[in-house]
DNA sequence: CATGAATGAGTATTCATTCAT
DNA sequence: AATGAATGAATACTCATTCAT
């Protein structure tokens, strides 16, 4: 039996609380100065048990950085299903008013994520990296080319080089949720709901006068 | 006798091995998990030479830092003056250009950078963020500003808005040259500088279309 | 589970080994110059398991200090109800030989008393010394009250001043059991118990005629 | 040339600032946590000077030692030649007043004498107090024989046990106008001129008792 | 002779991992 | 299966001593 079947089997209440303790950890600490320790003690479980269930503490990281990932797939699954007649730029609103709306429920999990992509001290990174490119790679990606198709973009414009605006602009965006530096006096950081609806509606203007088609493709 | 004069009379050969070590520690591992030890044995080093050209691990770690921003400081302040009868458009093209090279030319400065913005628990961070400010505070946002002013940049723009995108775009641009993973398959990361000539030219032009007043103000 | 917790789960022989090091080591040295490291290799157990037992150096003395102060306050007690209907230069003959005799048993401990007395540099140095302070204040004081209403002592007497000498002369003669250039050439450090016993009777025949009534007070 | 030969030729002033800094030093941290950097830094003498005056840290303490117990013995010497036609009790209560008077003017020189009694851990000790028992041996042995012969003191006393007590009494004495704790709420420590004599008063008063012949020599 | 840079063994403390119970 | 005691290599930092200048 793998290590991790031996978690699964646990009573859902634990297993719950050893995830949440551990998102929190890594969130705080990233991966190299969260201590195993300090998430027994606040677990309430053995270190050795931990051990048990996960093997290493790389093992750990793993399966929380799986089932993070996860959360958010599911999450761009979703929100691609439930804005599929939309235009292109109604679907970059909901994306971005979708992931503030992630992080505002998961506010560590993106924590994690950008702690990853910049410390690349640890052996797996490449590994980890990987798996996150699914936003670009498998979401944004098919999104443009939809868009292109559609008439909704401007049909000159390179589609790596959309998807790279598109990602840096987004990412930053909700980066600004988390990082109080990065949002550049915009106040983004824990706005309220309705200034947030504002800023998103700016941006996707500012995106649309430079991506968008000249005559709107009057869809919708 | 301070510390870190000590540290200045020492032969020109030595102070750059330790300099260039430390950065490419402190770059690969950020403040905490860096290790003196390891700079120690690195550059051949005792370590406690180390502490007394510099008192603390924080202590190298500031000046390290203040030689990075000084080195920044000075790029920037040099494209300024050397952009300063450009078009606005012209200027963010030439800060992309500048910025890619100094990034080849200093690759770790770069990464000490963003370890500093994600890696929240070391104890003089705010300290240090304020220092890199700089960027958006003190050389977008007058630049902005003047393009505003010169009729360059489209009036009805929020400022704020304006240098938030930019700043997003621009370091993530910069970032796609540290970070393989973050240029989105735009195969940014050590492209060859024609490849980047055009990269930085395509997105100059986006961003023109997108922020730019209708009428070209004419001059240049 | 806190840290000294951990400690007394352990075997009675491994629990001996470590008090009976870290006392020798106390005595020796000090708080300061006491070593963890001289500690784990003298007892044969890891360092970082002294630190799980105890959680910091500080807290491996504060119980090597208490169980010593324990002990003291323990055997003061029982001379103290032992004695309580002698009169009060045989109360001081009796403590005396209880107190050589406890130091004869536990050797290091009053070195570490006379240590913490004279070490002035370490950081919980006053908070230790006011437990130290029962020997005159809670011991003493009371002893030589008793005494002046008893009409053992003489009534002139100032109390403070009879408590100064007292603790004086049997510090000393107890130091002297310790500390072999203290006992002036009186040959008291590891003498034989009947050479200690004349050289009490002495000491005691000398204080009473210094500090007794004029007429003895009859009982016993 | 040995090593403090080349000391003695230093100018004077020199000398005497590495004197009183290391003399400060000493009392206040002791042997092993005194620090030869922080008198190097103090004196403003390069450390590798200091190595050269006194080979060791060791041979720095020696010389500061050897000039202490120097300045004590030229104290006791006067102090006996001063006293030398008076009784043996006025010569106590003298030698008490000098003992003050020497602690107010060179207040380190005793706190080192006490550091050295109870620091078992540096390795030439043992030499060290053999120095030290000047004081009884030297100074209080011939004093006491002197007042036996003179008929000043009971004849039925023992010699050695009454310099054990006297010296156990002065020494104590003294050290309260050091060590706050040790004054057993008499309030030596720092008293004024007056008060200090009104306690060695009351002090001698009741040795006089104690160890006085029933009838006064009547010299003086 | 004076200097102070260089050294390296020393300090307390942490922590992922193992393993006997 | 669960535990938590044991481990030892790692961390930042200090300091007496040496030695080339």
């Amino acid at each position: 039996m793998t290590a991790t079947e031996r978690f699964q089997r646990l009573k859902p209440e634990k297993k719950e609380k050893i995830v949440a303790t551990a998102i929190d950890e890594f969130a705080r600490y990233g991966f190299r100065q969260a201590s195993v320790n300090r998430m027994a003690r606040l677990t309430g479980i053995a270190k050795g048990s931990l051990f048990q269930y996960f093997g290493t503490k790389e093992g750990l990281f793993r399966f929380i950085f799986d089932h993070a990932v996860e959360l958010i797939r599911r999450n761009l699954r979703r929100v691609k299903a439930e804005t599929a007649d939309q235009d292109f730029f109604e679907r970059i609103r909901s994306s971005l008013l979708a992931g503030v709306s992630f992080i505002r429920k998961h506010p560590h999990i993106y924590q994690i994520y950008l702690k990853m992509l910049f410390q690349e001290d640890f052996p797996f990174r490449d590994e980890f990296l990987q798996k996150i490119r699914l936003f670009s790679a498998e979401y944004l990606t098919p999104l443009v080319e939809k868009g292109m198709a559609d008439g909704d973009l401007r049909p000159d414009l390179d589609v790596h080089l959309v998807v790279f605006t598109l990602d840096a602009v987004m990412d930053r965006f909700l980066q600004a949720h988390c990082v109080p530096f990065l949002d550049g006096n915009a106040g983004l950081f824990q706005a309220p709901p309705e200034r947030v609806e504002k800023q998103v509606g700016d941006l996707v203007d500012f995106l649309r006068r430079g991506l968008g088609a000249e005559q709107p493709s009057g869809r919708r």
